[in-house]
DNA sequence: CTGAAAAACTAATAAGCGTTAGTTTTGTTG
DNA sequence: CAACAAAACTAACGCTTATTAGTTTTTCAG
């Protein structure tokens, strides 16, 4: 039959793990068999075995991915010397950023993280915890510089992090959508509030 | 073997559904076996059959079962005659009352509506969809008179929505949590904002 | 106590799962 | 073009799945 297509500076692993990634999306990692995938690169599914190693370690190659990259983009902001409110809205932005540039992976990262065996699901929450923990620290920078409200920084992070991950409701009017207005409204309210 | 428990006032198909509800928040849906769910009741799974048709079926009943609840507290709320701030408040309070006092339905239902087979899959989106729209038309009507900021009114709608599924991030640790200062520190971001 | 209905059981089925083994085709390099 | 490696194939394994059929046990009203 034909072969897996490989994108420019891709291995065939990172085209399977691409197409996986939507597919998990679509059907939850539970819901799809290996076979499905396979038929959407149009390939028979024990030739898939050629590039991975199961299809646990896809899950796992998507999630540490995703939790890489936001972990990597929180040092930056972290390292940029703005203030408490400045950082937090580029967190919110670059939260933004990547639910609609890397949508298929942040989803299944966000939704089907319980599905990863051990060691890799203690890894993965410890990083989570880590990187909220950080995201706390910061609001409560912002708190005692006085220029967030007296708040509990927790329940603040959780709100930012939780209405973020809403984004996903938009993916599938993508097209119609102005991301620039988009962006700008929920910084807006989560910051700033609703009430005139 | 022993016998299905059932609690006051309810069917064994119920005590069924309850436990199901447990299983698939933990599992999933695709990730959950009617074996599993039999053990956990302490019964043969074949035994199940003589209570519910089918794996499905308990899927449909916990996610309309939840629908309706947001529909009809909805509609109360609709029709009580208090501002539009106020509703919303109403409905933000009642999301955060739902999370907690059914966290399990709650939770299936948000994850894994996915998984309905046609025709509750479209009935299933139809009913969130109108919703949302009625959310969407309480906020125009604030903004109308004036009580809200003049935003887009389906980007706070969906903001508020998300923030509050976040909750379930919280029931980790349930029994720790003041739900009154939780609930109160949620209403107050999402209306009043963050910035000092 | 008897008899019927409810609810459990055991056994089995067909289908689908992830994955392995072994083989053939394809692509590339000397 | 020969040889070697990469990547596809077919066939099959052992397991799990939801569900059905048929039977036995339990419950409960008359």
């Amino acid at each position: 039959m034909s072969k897996i297509q490989v994108t420019e500076n891709g291995t065939r692993k990172q085209a399977i793990i691409q197409q996986a990634a939507g597919l998990f999306r679509q059907k939850g990692f539970a819901g799809s068999s290996m076979r499905e995938l396979a038929e959407r690169i149009g390939v028979e599914a024990p030739s898939l075995y050629n590039h991975i190693g199961s299809k646990n370690e896809l899950l796992e190659n998507i999630c540490f991915s995703v939790a890489n990259q936001f972990m990597a983009q929180l040092e930056r902001i972290e390292a940029d010397g703005f203030s408490a409110i400045q950082q937090l809205e580029q967190v919110l932005r670059f939260h933004i950023h990547m639910m609609v540039h890397a949508y298929d992976e942040v989803f299944v990262a966000n939704h089907e993280w319980k599905q990863l065996k051990q060691p890799f699901l203690s890894d993965f929450l410890q990083q989570r915890k880590n990187y909220e923990q950080r995201l706390i620290t910061m609001v409560q920078a912002g708190i005692a510089q006085g220029l967030i409200k007296p708040v509990q920084p927790q329940i603040a992070v959780l709100t930012i992090l939780s209405a973020v991950r809403g984004l996903e409701f938009w993916q599938g009017q993508k097209n119609s959508i102005h991301w620039d207005e988009l962006e700008n409204n929920m910084v807006d309210h989560l910051l700033n509030g609703l009430v005139q």
